[in-house]
DNA sequence: CGTTAGCACTCATTTGCGTCGAGTGCTAAT
DNA sequence: ATTAGCACTCGACGCAAATGAGTGCTAACG
């Protein structure tokens, strides 16, 4: 059996339907909803056959059908298409409310969450292309010195070193002057243990200094506490299928505890660069959100730094929509590390 | 009527036994639960006293009591002693873990959590006392220089700032000696206009570059974005008169949303500086968290600097430990400055 | 042969109803 | 002042009947 023009429609249809209303769509239903001009009954026949084919279930007998996940996938695929106007409105209050990384990034998220109600979240960017930009070390007061550490892409870390003995204006400048000459340029994968010895040499009686700057530098670099802003996530008590106590506080804890969604970056950053993603319930890589879908998209930030944004709602959740605001997002995040410099 | 010797041991009955159950207590169990060696019908005489004197509520004719706000108050006020092992615990846990700062505060609000059940808050410091202590301009590469300042309390801020041309070496070495020699020690408040066009005169051409300083340094003192970490937010799940819908997203909103919690910081900070304070139901300065009680406390963190940690829980929450609880945190943090910096 | 009307059947949900029992208030006896 | 006793209230629970949305199948129709 094949699935033809018609079935092609009154699936459409049914998802669509669905979609909206959360229920089980029945045939009468549809007959009346499309301008196919069919009776239920030929509408029964076709859903027979959609159900047949996978793309429908009956989640009991007499009751209407619901979008399978492989329906799902089927519309996801073929029937994906912007909503023009909303994007363009999105576009704008984005590039109004302009500000400095993280608000951005926050603003980011709570944009997607109220332009589409579902949960949302976006993770800064972070770089695969470690090298340093600029390393400084300053004396704050006697028992404290501030290395302050750039990378690739204007990411900065400060880490406070306590010293035992007060250090001199002349040794901080060579410090300062041994670690740009010999570091500046370089990616961790580059910073050896042959090097370090040498700098610990020739840094005399403050090699324990240069440790502790070593330490901090390769903290910066590796970053494992990867900051991932959310948003909306309220939202899913909307949709009752994912509000019963368990479900929600399984989700809310994810949401609370951020590293279970890095399990998605993981997944994300493994495969195809420059696509957006759509899980589909059993698809997603987190166990706990079994009765959801997740879009994410990547977005590039310059420098190979990259970043993540995604979107987890109801199976039923509006593909389009959800689709058509990644991609304004993701755009407009790969543009702004441009506009930021000229700015 | 006074609420005599035997009026304050069945309200106290009435009240942890109700915490323990969250179910409407009845005269029978009180009557059998207290060694009061009284009889059903005794207990119901009283309790229909406590109920005029406001102490405890029926939820409907023909149901238990259940507590009052008030009467939760008088049980807060009276009858709390801590737990003494459990805090001994968490103590231990923390020492333990000691980390760097904002892990530290998240690992406070993650073990409040944990040992509780509730969900909690913990701010980050903030300065009140706003001395600058260091500041400092350096090059990081032709377009961009990157402003470090350094307040009381250790607290630092990066800024990265655009250039339009090149700055040499000896004019970033001037403005640094500029800025240091005229802004060290000093707060905001002692920060005014006349000073700021006295520097940029002095910076001459370079005077945009004193005014992108100035505003980062004002924003950095503000710092009116206040860092709150959350955790077990979830936890709500645990109780059903929480869990419903509306509540439970109400609740949830408000965790994501950490500003709507900063009504809970104005409010602290108000007040007497140094005592546990308690919100019961309506109490609570967080319209949408009628139905939970609220525990807060400041904690010091040395040179004037001050956050606040709080717990937030079902009216019916264990008063107890929660109290115990923040006690500990809160002592643990108001000695980590100091063990900070002899570290 | 595709389409449709009609009908019997299914089954989750709703509704009404009787029962149960926990709990109360009141009164009269101790 | 305390308590036993009793009538009363009212939510919770269980159950059966009613409801109704939806199906599958068959026979008739153009």
């Amino acid at each position: 059996m094949e699935l033809d023009e018609r079935k092609t429609v009154i699936l459409q249809a049914i998802i669509k339907n669905y979609l909206e209303t959360g229920e089980p769509v029945g045939s009468r239903t549809i007959s009346k909803y499309t301008d196919l001009n069919l009776s239920s009954a030929t509408i029964r026949n076709e859903m027979a056959d959609l159900e047949e084919l996978g793309f429908i279930v009956q989640p009991h007998t007499s009751a209407g059908r619901i979008p399978s996940d492989k329906g799902y996938r089927f519309y996801v695929d073929t029937m994906m298409q912007e909503h023009e106007k909303e994007v363009e409105q999105l576009k704008d209050v984005l590039l109004e409310k302009e500000e400095k990384l993280d608000h951005m990034l926050k603003q980011a998220a709570k944009l997607m969450a109220i332009n589409t109600n579902y949960a949302t979240m976006v993770t800064a960017p972070r770089s695969s292309n470690n090298a340093i930009k600029f390393l400084q070390l300053s004396r704050i007061d006697d028992a404290h010195i501030l290395a302050v550490i750039v990378i690739e892409g204007n990411v900065i870390k400060n880490t406070v070193i306590d010293v035992e003995e007060k250090l001199d204006d002349e040794t901080m400048l060579k410090l300062n002057i041994l670690l740009n000459t010999h570091l500046n340029g370089l990616s961790v994968e580059n910073i050896n243990l042959g090097l370090i010895t040498s700098l610990k040499q020739q840094a005399g009686i403050y090699g324990s200094i240069i440790e502790d700057v070593m330490d901090a530098v390769a903290e910066t670099i590796k970053e494992d506490d990867l900051e991932i802003y959310t948003s909306g996530a309220n939202n899913i008590f909307k949709y009752p299928e994912l509000s019963d106590n368990q479900k929600a506080s399984d989700l809310i804890n994810a949401f609370e505890e951020k590293h279970l969604l890095t399990q998605l970056i993981d997944e994300d950053e493994s495969d195809n660069k420059n696509e957006i993603k759509v899980y589909i319930g059993e698809e997603s890589p987190i166990q706990t959100m079994k009765d959801c879908s997740i879009v994410t998209a990547n977005y590039e930030f310059g420098d190979g730094m990259r970043g993540m944004i995604g979107i987890i709602g109801p199976k039923r959740m509006d593909y389009d929509k959800v689709v058509g605001t990644i991609k304004t997002i993701k755009s407009q995040l790969d543009t702004m590390y441009k506009k930021d410099d000229k700015k």
